[in-house]
DNA sequence: CCCTGCTTGTGAACAATTTCACAAGCTCTA
DNA sequence: TAGAGCTTGTGAAATTGTTCACAAGCAGGG
């Protein structure tokens, strides 16, 4: 079975969302280059990155949008529901918890934690916040949830730490550190600060990137 | 003047974290070993990173911590001040214009901005939320923000391309869609829903990821 | 002053990813 | 049934990014 780089799959992701655009429009087949077109990317690469899957196209036509849809769901393990716990009832928590975009792709809110007194028991957008220390017993390692990480990041390696001990194989990460996780977990980490220095370099440094500018 | 790799970018900005920890803890100097470790890379691409800007380093010793965090502070062009400006005063727009480590990095909030009606004229945070009239006026192209784009996909890239217009150069997309800018403009996009995506598929599909598990 | 022990800086080897280019195959038309 | 016109699927080539390995060079001790 062959490893598939990380950059394609987050392509699939972005070839599903307009697939599905296409498929609530009625659109019956869509070709390499169309979906390349959409997406930004290159009709070689469409057809690449499929292919690592399987063939669901057919020649001289294009690929079956409402199949290709159908197909792209379930390798993105996306036909069933995942429960999402968030860790940390911040104002990024706040944000992700009321998103509409997760619910839609089946991620639901499963609980939300915080270890600050004042906010344990307040409602919460739909949910109440639970206190860090009922995590353990509220988790069933069967059905292990997503975990999401919106807290500081002095105490985030001590909270991961204790997630994955508890079953969680799977951690989103918010807080602007390097976290370390055993082999058998995956971590993703969003860190905006980082993104915006990529701009500032970029603002700052044109040479480094129009290759020879002087 | 070589082209340098977005995945370098990235982790110069992680040096530099870790780098001003060091510094405030006092510590002379550092090794790309140390500075590996801190940031879960490899010795070896901490030093081919710094590489392509000079040399920084003093062989047998290591990195002049004090120094280098002024070198990457001017490298990542963090000497000097950036104006950002939020377009859409909703959930996630309010995260980010509070958040602290945005300030840190000296990137200030010099403007929010919408267009719902309700919102505009209103306190949101220190700031005022402005109509989105006023933006052309309100932008001095000799010192053009950054702007991070907060507001639902369906309006995104008539927004940008009248950002565009106005001499932004540089835009961080929240919107979970494909944005095209000209040449001259810098764009980076974070798509959490994409994130998500990526560890469910990580979770449906171990045996793509751990090479030959069956 | 020279030797020992480290650590940098970097070309070259390697690995991963993207792009190319084209044979194979489908549909439609006559 | 044959031919035209597209578009897929995929090895091979090209490009991009990472890792290796080692000469060069500094500090500190004898
Ligand atoms: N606000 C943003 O726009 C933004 C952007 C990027 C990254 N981040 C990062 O996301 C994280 C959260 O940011 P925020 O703005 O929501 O902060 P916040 O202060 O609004 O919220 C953090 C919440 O986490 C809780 N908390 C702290 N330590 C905890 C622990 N050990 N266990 C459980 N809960 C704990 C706090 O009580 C608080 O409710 C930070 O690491 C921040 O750097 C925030
Ligand atoms: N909330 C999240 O956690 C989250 C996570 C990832 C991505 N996003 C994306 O970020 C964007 C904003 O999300 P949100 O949750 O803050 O939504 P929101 O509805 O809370 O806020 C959107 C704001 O944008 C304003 N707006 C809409 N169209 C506009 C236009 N053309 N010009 C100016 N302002 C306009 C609205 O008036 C509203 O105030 C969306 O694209 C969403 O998909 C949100």
């Amino acid at each position: 079975m062959k490893r598939i780089a990380d950059s394609t799959v987050r392509r699939l992701s972005m070839y599903l969302r307009y697939l599905e655009d296409l498929d609530t429009r009625g659109q019956q087949t869509a070709s390499s280059d169309e979906l390349a077109h959409l997406c930004g990317t290159t009709p070689a690469q469409v057809r690449k990155d499929l292919s690592f899957f399987g063939s669901f196209g057919k020649r001289g036509l294009g690929y079956p949008v409402h199949e290709l849809t159908a197909h792209l769901r379930e390798i993105l393990g996306l036909q069933r529901e995942w429960k999402v716990l968030i860790i940390g009832a911040g104002k990024i928590g706040a944000a992700l918890a009321n998103y509409r975009g997760f619910r839609q792709r089946g991620f639901t809110v499963a609980g939300v934690y915080d270890n600050d007194p004042n906010k344990v028991g307040q409602p919460w957008g739909e949910a109440i916040v639970r206190p860090m220390d009922a995590l353990e017993a509220d988790l069933n390692r069967d059905d292990a949830p997503i975990a999401v990480l919106a807290i500081p990041a002095e105490g985030a390696q001590a909270v991961v730490d204790r997630l994955v001990k508890a079953g969680v194989r799977a951690i989103l990460n918010f807080a602007p550190t390097q976290i370390t996780v055993p082999p058998h977990v995956n971590l993703k980490s969003v860190n905006m600060a980082m993104e915006l220095e990529g701009l500032s370099f970029a603002l700052t440094n044109p040479g480094y990137l129009d290759e020879g500018a002087a």
